[in-house]
DNA sequence: AAGTGGTCTAGACCACGAG
DNA sequence: TCGTGGTCTAGACCACTTC
């Protein structure tokens, strides 16, 4: 078993917290590694000399963090970090479309993972306030809706819903299951559209039970929220996207000019 | 009171989820609004036949998910949330530093919120493994390290530190604790460097407990990381700054171009 | 079957805030 | 002083995983 010393009943600290520090530094310093396990509650009550729940509340705490996951049945093992997901300033360029790649895979092959799409859907739907807001449609205008759901090395990291107004999408792959080579953006350059410049809104915070469900996220995990909205040269809003991404799987790259 | 329900000893769904569930709806229909507070611990076991460890159970799920937060003695309470603070495009504009104004400022008068820093510390340090290589020098070079914290109407939103090489601050006041009219880069460009582009990398994750205490932060809030490398005309870093900002307080908007 | 984490009870004492 | 949340005990039974 870890070496780990004792509590300090006299101390300020209340004693969970003292738990849940010499664990947390014993991940930190590596003693623990990502996909260990970590003592059983059970033993860690009977060696500090505290009771389960005790111990349940230093480790929920190091949950929250997300230094750590509970697996029912198993026990709690350091987070294994997933693969991080570099999204480059130049993802959308468009020698990538004309390569044939949609963005998401011009990014896995650059970082070398493996990637999937899957629950796919596509349909036409009356625009929410927001979306027609950010598309200059008028409320209730029709949209394609597109959603699908993106994986890196099998892990689902991403969850995004793509809106189309219904004329820039009619009679183009855009109304299709699979969109073909260099994904929406070529079939919108094919029917004319010139993209001009896409405008990412970035935040973050914590999921919902269904984002956390959908992306089999563990507790205690943030997602970024990402809500990218594409314009041709004529500022017309072509696609709204609006994607939530497991926290730790991705650094956004900008570049930001100084002019 | 509160018009609650009774939880479903029968149901699969836990009744602590259960009662959390009952609170989050409240929440969010408005039924209770931002800075209310939610019936005691006590009276909420009561109510619902639960001890109050079952109802902390509960509470402690809508802390994680940062829609309320506890205060000691007092009670608990439907987060208010503080002011959102959208960081533009241009942020890092020219005109902006040539009006005089630091991208802080600069930023906090579009949105119309009170700017502060303060505990701003300066001085000369050796660079780090991770500095180095993103100014590229070497480790263990001299740099100036410059740290602050950013509040927006008087609410801690943001802790930043700057790296700058030795070579660009000496003899200018970004060695000082005031950097004068439009910060740090307005001093760079009057030193004859020319900024070129930023290089910002976005992340998000939990914050340590020391964070969470320097930004004045709820449990189970998320913070946004965000690294920025400044670039002259000639491809070389000038600064790095690395900040750490409370998450729901920001929306990062970012331009890219299409190609 | 044995061991793990998940849920829940029924108490106790403490620290903090407001009146 | 009183009500609030914070901490902790000492159990119990359950669900899940592994063997």
């Amino acid at each position: 078993m870890l070496n780990l010393g004792q509590v300090d009943r006299a101390s300020d600290r209340a004693v969970y917290r003292q738990v849940a520090d010499m664990l947390r530094e014993k991940i930190q310093r590596g003693e623990l590694e990502p996909g260990d396990r970590l003592p059983s509650e059970s033993e860690l009550a009977e060696h500090f000399n505290l009771t389960r729940m005790t111990i349940r509340h230093a480790i929920q705490d190091l949950k929250n963090e997300g230094l750590v996951i509970s697996e029912h049945g198993r026990g709690v093992f350091v987070r294994a970090a997933p693969p991080v997901r570099r999204l480059a300033a130049d993802r959308f360029a468009r020698r990538h479309r004309q390569a044939g790649k949609a963005a998401f895979l011009a990014e896995a092959e650059q970082s070398g993972h493996m990637a999937d799409v899957d629950r796919i859907e596509v349909g036409y739907m009356p625009a929410t306030a927001d979306v027609a807001h950010r598309l200059k449609v008028s409320e209730g205008a029709r949209v394609v809706r597109r959603s699908r759901r993106y994986l890196a090395n099998g892990r689902p990291v991403e969850q995004a819903t793509s809106y189309v107004p219904a004329d820039v999408a009619a009679g183009t792959a855009i109304e299709q299951l699979n969109t073909g080579p260099g994904g929406i953006y070529a079939r919108m350059e094919e029917a004319g559209h010139t993209l001009s410049h896409f405008v990412e809104e970035v935040s973050a915070r914590m999921p919902s039970p269904e984002e956390r469900r959908s992306l089999d996220m563990s507790p205690g995990v943030p997602v970024i929220t990402l809500v990218r909205t594409a314009y041709d040269t004529a500022e017309r809003p072509l696609e709204v996207c609006d994607t939530v991404k497991v926290a730790h799987a991705y650094v956004l790259e900008y570049r930001v000019p100084a002019q």
